[in-house]
DNA sequence: TATTGTTATACTCTATAACTATA
DNA sequence: TATAGTTATAGAGTATAACAATA
């Protein structure tokens, strides 16, 4: 159990890691945002799946979920069929297209961070991967938030 | 120097991490938002100083570093005065209540996070912070987001 | 002329609530 | 009735560009 002072210094650095973020947001291609970048990605790490399962891991509302979608089907990168078994529900399915651009998503990422974090150690890189997972996990696992104490 | 599949998995974790955003985000006081929250405690960690100091420590462009000073001088929290020796300049100052505030905010986030992160070590809490301050200067230091490659 | 800060505008991401179609 | 998904609406955060005041 830590102290005070070290769960504040957390909180910081949670609120900077905002400049990272938009610095990633900066090496997209243009009509691919983040949010689309993460779909195409989880799509191609799971295989096809329905909305609510997406939903459940991009850990976010199934209505943005769904406006996302939107987004990429309208670019043709996945597609959305039926389900046989159920008719409420739509499978999502990467496209030739998607594929490509998911390749050229990994190739844009994966060469910034390689620029960037040219002097960490690959096991810096694995412990810091390592520890935001699990800092994930502990916020999945506990009890929705809890009361505001204005 | 790391490989392409750690890459896209930290990138992954990157995009994750917007859940535990979110989740801070629900703790905070319904009138202080995050980009406030972030204001004060910066002000309240290195004291008076100018817009554009606090923006650059924000790490985000100094038009949005006015509106959220501009929303929280309207609740009182900060002050801004004219700056004698650069008239162009405001000096921004805390509050009696602006450090109440502060002092609301740390307990809000730090409960928070002692409840989440009641089975991590101090020794893991104190990593994933250096790992994170690490990464932020990593980004800090790079020169400029390259060109796109569509 | 250059710099400090503000404001107008636009875009992304998000949640809540109302709605349709199906189970 | 309950669930899967969509859409309308609203709010937070951000950047760019145009602007005012001062250096």
């Amino acid at each position: 159990m830590a102290e005070q002072a070290q769960y504040e210094e957390l909180v910081r650095q949670f609120s900077a890691f905002g400049a990272v973020k938009r610095e990633m947001g900066r090496v997209l291609p243009t009509d691919c945002p983040a949010g689309s970048a993460a779909v195409l990605t989880l799509l191609n790490r799971h295989g096809d799946m329905r909305m609510s399962k997406l939903a459940e891991l991009l850990a976010v509302d199934m209505s943005v979920t769904s406006r996302h979608v939107a987004h990429i089907v309208e670019r043709g990168w996945i597609e959305r069929s039926a389900d046989p078994a159920d008719k409420r529900s739509r499978i999502l399915r990467l496209t030739p297209e998607g594929l490509a651009q998911v390749d050229r998503l990994s190739r844009c990422t994966t060469q910034m961070l390689a620029e960037r974090l040219s002097d960490w150690t690959d096991d810096e890189v694995a412990q810091l991967t390592r520890l935001m997972a699990r800092l994930r996990s502990s916020f999945d696992e506990s009890p929705r938030t809890p009361a505001i104490t204005q």
